[in-house]
DNA sequence: GCGTAGTACATAGTAGAGCCAAGTAGCTTC
DNA sequence: GAAGCTACTTGGCTCTACTATGTACTACGC
């Protein structure tokens, strides 16, 4: 009986739900990088709380790329791998900032109603 | 134009996808309450921020109850309607408090990815 | 009596996002 | 040449929030 616990794997999931382009946008915000290595990173930063399955990370890249968020252009490795390296555009800077400024919001309206069991000093 | 705008709509949709279960359950903690009132409720505490659509909210509550983490009763008002008034079960609190341990490490994974604009003091 | 507004609950249909699974392709190692 | 890792792609599925609509009862003004 996995039963119990199901309900927190999708909550977990649901909470991703909306951030992860944010946090897509602000890893690329500092570096210029490619979908695998974002992954890694995002895991690793994360402590290993973030991570992004293929299915989830190469769609979101997509649709930021469509709506003009980021710019990707393909680079060849030494090793003579093909990778799509992405960058925030000055477009995709204004949202990035905009949804930080969002999260903040929601977020502290969330600890508003539901006080966090422990709040770090 | 609104469509520069559109997305931060779809964003705020997108992270309250997961939460309202959660905001849910932590209101009901406090005292028992009928739907209405709890929109009203979540609408107050988070200064507007959160209004909760009937088409989210009755759904939700279903959900909660079919899993067993509210009941619900009938009552009737002195004006004569009649209202369902839900509390939180004990499995119910053990959920909750699962969630809002998942809710913390989860915004604390955001923070450690994306720095919010304004960390309050 | 009737229209309007507010309270209170219900639900069918839609859209969006994350995931699973499978596939393609190049490189390295054995 | 068969694994196994890197790296990207895609189709189909599930879940959730929203829109829109409907029901029903109360209260108010006319």
């Amino acid at each position: 009986m996995t039963t119990a616990i199901h309900g927190l794997d999708v909550y977990r999931r649901e909470l991703l739900k909306g951030s992860t382009e944010t946090l897509i946008l602000s890893l690329l915000s500092d570096q210029e990088m490619y979908g695998y290595q974002l992954a890694k990173e995002m895991q690793q930063r994360s402590g290993g709380y973030f991570h992004l399955k293929e299915g989830t990370l190469y769609p979101a890249l997509h649709r930021l790329e469509r709506d003009g968020l980021i710019e990707g252009h393909w680079e060849q490795s030494d090793t003579g791998q093909s990778r799509r390296y992405y960058c925030v555009s000055a477009r995709g800077m204004d949202r990035l900032d905009a949804m930080l400024a969002e999260w903040s919001t929601f977020s502290n309206a969330v600890n508003r109603i539901a006080r966090p069991v422990a709040v770090p000093a």
